[in-house]
RNA sequence: CGCGGGGUAGAGCAGUCCGGUAGCUCGUCGGGCUCAUAACCCGGAGGUCAGGUGGUUCAAAUCCCCUCCCCGCAA
């Protein structure tokens, strides 16, 4: 079938690039515009380096519902697919290829609904979550379900991480159900009557997530080392969990429940050596493996803990 | 021209203010100790100090000028 493809994060790419490999054409690709980044420098989304790099072609709508339209019509598609695109679609859009848009998301629907799936399962601890293929409609992420994956999430497993399983399972699903719409084998479910697992029921329930906000960066050291491993693992690596450092900014990237439950003091710094770094909480505590200091790069516990700019009895989370 | 931090051995850093032999920790290699070791002790290798075959100087990692690259904040 002809294809277009709409996508902008590393989680597009890894989907388009199985995409190119599959029977289906690209007859078309969508990102978001360039954005200003850090220090004002424009930046390139991952799928506009990678369409070019590919030859594809690529549009960059500022709104895609106002201005795209007459040049995806003349794409003549087929079906339009979407991967953390990053807009949402007014009907016409929705409705210029016979086969409508499908949708890659990165949750077993209709639960976390929204903008991140992903990074929410991890943050509430979830042991499984997994990418769902549905039809896109009107409402947020509220299309039926053409088809579905689980995936187990492991205790210490970060967004990023996550982030490559679910593309991994995805795409080879998406091109299944591309597939199979050619075939006219299309079998949509509606969310509310999808079954993924017979015993719970709960699963079934709808829920939203939303954008991720700085207030979310923050690291409260009253709460459980469970509740903040889950933070940093589902911030890792962007934008990441933060807390301060002698008055400076550090960053968690990766870390591992430590418990020690003697002579805790949350946000207290119980040791820093070679070990690890070791971080008391409200209760429990955690060993962080990866971190980085503001202006610095992100390096392991040891080359941190080399450099000397943590030590022993050292206080996280002060006013800066 | 938004604000700030940084580029010194494979890695993380000190040294820069106040110019005068290139330093620390980790890793690596070799040796020793040990029942043994990721522990301890001894020794070695490894650096055009981001770049300008730039300026000042008897002398520049250090002072001055320009360029490049990395990172954080704010948007």
């Amino acid at each position: 079938m002809k294809v277009i493809f709409m996508g902008t994060a590393d989680f597009s790419v890894r989907i388009l690039k199985d995409l190119l490999k599959s029977r289906h054409e690209i007859v078309g690709v969508v990102c978001q515009p360039d954005k200003k980044g850090n220090r004002n420098k424009l930046i390139e989304s991952e799928v506009s380096v990678y369409a070019n790099e590919k030859g594809l072609k690529l549009y960059k709508f500022e709104k895609i519902s106002r201005d795209g339209v007459e040049d995806l019509k003349m794409l003549n598609a087929d079906i339009m697919v979407t991967a953390a695109y990053g807009q949402m679609l007014s009907n016409e859009i929705l409705s210029i290829a016979q086969y409508g848009v499908i949708n890659v998301h990165g949750s077993l629907l209709p639960k976390y609904r929204g903008a991140s799936p992903v990074q929410s399962a991890i943050k509430d601890g979830a042991r499984e979550t997994g990418v769902t293929i549905m039809q896109t409609v009107k409402n947020m992420d509220e299309g039926d379900i053409l088809d579905y994956e689980k995936v187990t999430i492991s205790k210490n497993m970060t967004a990023d991480e996550l982030f490559i399983k679910l593309t991994e399972i995805g795409a080879p699903l998406l091109i299944k159900v591309l597939d199979n719409i050619e075939e006219g084998k299309k079998n949509p479910i509606k969310q509310n009557k999808i079954k993924y697992n017979s015993e719970n029921k709960t699963c079934c329930k709808s829920s939203y997530c939303s954008k991720i906000k700085r207030n979310d960066e923050q690291i409260d050291w009253n709460k459980t080392a469970q509740q903040i491993h889950n933070q940093i693992r589902a911030l890792s690596s962007n934008p990441a969990a933060r807390t301060s450092l002698n008055g400076k900014i550090f960053k968690i990237f990766c870390s591992e429940i430590n418990n020690r439950i003697d002579n805790n003091i949350a946000g207290k710094v119980l040791e820093a050596n070679k070990n690890g770094i070791i971080i008391g909480c409200g209760k429990g505590s955690i060993k962080v493996t990866e971190c980085c200091l503001e202006g610095g790069k992100r390096m392991s516990y040891r080359d941190f803990v080399n450099g000397k700019k943590i030590k022993s009895g050292d206080m996280l989370g002060g006013e800066r």
